[in-house]
DNA sequence: AAGACGAAAGTGGTTGA
DNA sequence: TCAACAACTTTCGTCTT
């Protein structure tokens, strides 16, 4: 077995949240009591071994394809090449019709791409996202122009999507907020067809970790390194304490990053944290609090904020 | 005046009958 | 398919600094 990460998630069945992701078998299981959590898991990685035991130049795809040019450079054309003459009148109309369609339908596709690809490539560059991550949400986004998932829906809403999700999967989360932002379209309208593009293909998503947000949240802040592994220290006893199943990551991340800001005597407002992680006040103190009680950091607080405070005073 | 606090009502999504 | 439900938001009044 190859273990190739974990998950901060918990297992339903014992609660544990020691869980595996056995990539070989695709499988995610519980280390506590054996549940197999999700056994449809899709590798989204390269694939990179030999099929060939000798080592020759046998392996799995050709040379380096990529989604985020609209035919990936393969175009496919029906039939340029039949024998018409050989053909019988019925068998000849057919053939037209046939070749018709494929190309109204294939044009229409690669129209499609075309515009939604620039569109793509536009956002991606707007939220600053690396090239992997746009190059899996263009294949994710040409998996859904394929199975005709955009009809009905915007041309943006689904760009917009299909980069949330490749952000997920490549651990570092953008909120749907930045997501609406960047694309301009709504933010509900995001979720909804983020959910029904990931479910008709099949793409498993786990909870996003609110450690992931960290490092962002904390640069956008202006918190240095010692405040944001305090933040890390915070979330890591906070999850053990089962405070962060159920509740929104975001949330989580930005009541920790603030109670670390004020340990550390660079104090945020609430305000400041919150418009960061996009959620509101009312949610960090919610969060915030219940970390205060489990945590036992009551005096902890205490004792910083009246260091802050004499800090303040000399300064005078 | 700004920030923090908390109550109350509203929203959208999930779940389970 | 519908209602119950939990998390989160919006809004607003009050207290503290």
């Amino acid at each position: 077995m190859v273990v190739t990460s974990q998950q901060s998630s918990r297992c339903p069945e014992c609660g544990s949240t020691q869980l595996l992701w056995n990539k070989k078998k695709g499988e995610v299981l519980c280390r506590s009591c054996g549940l197999v959590l999700d056994d449809t898991m899709i590798d989204f990685s390269q694939e990179w071994r030999e099929f060939d035991e000798g080592g020759s130049a046998v392996r799995r795809g050709g040379a380096p394809m990529t989604y985020t040019q609209y035919d990936r450079g393969l175009g496919t054309e029906l039939g340029t090449r039949a024998d018409l003459s050989r053909m019988g009148r019925k068998d000849r109309s057919k053939f037209f019709r046939l070749r018709k369609w494929q190309y109204r339908i294939s044009t229409a596709i690669e129209r499609n791409l075309k515009m939604a690809l620039g569109e793509l490539k536009r956002v991606s560059s707007f939220l600053k996202l690396p090239g992997s991550v746009e190059e899996e949400a263009a294949r994710i986004y040409t998996q859904a122009v394929q199975r005709g998932l955009v009809r009905g829906r915007s041309m943006e809403s689904v760009v917009a999507g299909a980069l949330y999700t490749a952000c997920r999967r490549h651990n570092i989360p953008r909120t749907l907020e930045e997501m609406s932002e960047a694309s301009g379209t709504d933010k509900k309208e995001i979720g909804r067809t983020y959910r029904f593009v990931t479910r008709e293909l099949g793409i498993k998503m786990l909870p996003s970790r609110p450690g992931d947000y960290i490092p962002r949240f904390a640069s956008a802040l202006r918190l240095n390194a010692k405040t944001q592994s305090k933040a890390i220290d915070i979330l890591e006893k906070a999850r053990q304490k089962a405070l962060t199943s159920g509740r929104g990551p975001t949330g989580i991340a930005a009541a920790a990053l603030y109670v670390a800001a004020l340990l550390h005597g660079e104090k945020r407002t609430q305000r400041e944290v919150a418009d960061v992680a996009g959620v509101t006040e009312v949610t960090i103190r919610n969060r915030y609090k219940e970390i205060l009680d489990e945590l036992k950091l009551e005096k902890m607080l205490q004792r910083a904020l009246e260091r802050a405070e004499k800090a303040a005073k000399r300064r005078r």
